[in-house]
DNA sequence: CTTGACTTTCGAACTAGTTAGTACATTTTA
DNA sequence: TAAAATGTACTAACTAGTTCGAAAGTCAAG
């Protein structure tokens, strides 16, 4: 019958297993690593169950590679933004946008991790590829305040991680969260209009407790 | 009707429900939607399965009393805060700590959405009693916000939906977000020197933010 | 170019365990 | 008596993971 033609087929290991990833992705993503099923996840692909099987073990195995994969891409995107040529409000402001930017960007990370936290983050503290992460935009955060509290420009010494997690949240919750929100107040939070604003209201609002010092 | 101190005979409709409620809100909760068991549910009622389906019909039923059960009970302790004879400052710092306590005491409905925004907030939709809710809070934002705006207190005209947002997107990330973030960085969220440093943090941002017009 | 060991892929039926939901009988209450 | 509440045992469907048996591609050495 059919659309595939002739039989032609060519090994390619690497994009079998990227195929059923990104296909795993999705479904974890959307129904959560129980409500997830691997045969609707095989269906979708290009190939079969069995090559789940063969590739990740089990559905766990499939649902960490995914988990894995998801950080590994941010790490490569999270390019070292040459901050330091930049005042440090603006290198802030470059830092902040760049997160904002990237959960709006991948909202099926934003839900992996959010499904990663209602399992108490068990998959991650099993994975050591995921755990030495994220300490890169720490000790870039750190730098800035340093800096812009040496110059005076910053009045408050806060502590890095709290920055990034003031940061985070915000962005974070307006991906994660943007479905029951948006049902009580009646908002679409992934308008331009409205995400243009919250874009600059976050950095705003870091810059802004960082001058202060009451 | 009446007492609950009777003798309760064996039949107490009332009780039954709640317990198995007050159960199912940890087991989803835990497990979210499709990883929860209606049996692991049963076993931990003093009641059977039986009664569950007797009066919520269906697992997924079961799901929404559990998540109109914690909303209606948020619109409870969301008392009249009487923020009308405190500085809008001082008011606003109010409404802030008890979001924030609010939070960090119930962890629970904390998950639950999450879960239900993993689900796209689709049951949440089903449920008229939830939607028409928490418009309480950006009533009594707005107000503020007026106050102080008109007093000079602060300079900036903001949204008070979007001030809501990121009053709760701090508030609900550190507990949402606290297995993975805690993991990460080797960060306990929910110490007592961490939180109580959290609590002033996010209300210095907020009212510094106000305070500020650039 | 050929050979042969090894890897990758296909497929589809099968199973063993689980799980949401039910039938039916029984007890309690009004 | 009728209606509401409860308990026990069941089933029909689903689902993660397997089995068996191939066939086709890859690669290096001869």
């Amino acid at each position: 019958m059919a659309g595939s033609g002739e039989n032609g087929r060519k090994n390619d290991p690497k994009r079998t297993q990227e195929d059923i990833l990104l296909v795993a992705t999705e479904e974890f993503a959307t129904h959560g690593l129980a409500g997830a099923r691997v045969d609707a996840i095989a269906e979708k692909t290009r190939t079969s169950k069995r090559m789940i099987y063969y590739y990740f073990g089990s559905k766990e195995g499939l649902y960490l590679a995914v988990l894995e994969r998801s950080y590994r891409k941010i790490r490569t995107l999270e390019a070292d933004l040459l901050l330091s040529n930049l005042s440090p409000e603006a290198a802030l402001r470059t830092l902040i946008e760049t997160t904002f930017d990237h959960d709006e960007a991948n909202p099926d990370f934003v839900r992996l991790v959010s499904i990663e936290n209602i399992h108490h983050a068990a998959h991650m503290l099993r994975s050591e590829a995921i755990r030495d992460l994220n300490v890169s935009v720490i000790e870039t955060i750190a730098g800035v305040l340093d800096r812009g509290f040496s110059q005076g420009v910053f009045r408050r010494r806060a502590d890095p991680i709290d920055i990034h997690m003031m940061i985070s949240a915000f962005c974070f919750f307006r991906v994660s969260n943007r479905y029951t929100f948006g049902t009580i107040f009646r908002r679409d939070l992934s308008e331009a209009a409205t995400m243009g604003r919250h874009r600059g209201m976050i950095a705003d609002a870091v810059v802004s407790y960082l001058k202060s010092d009451d």
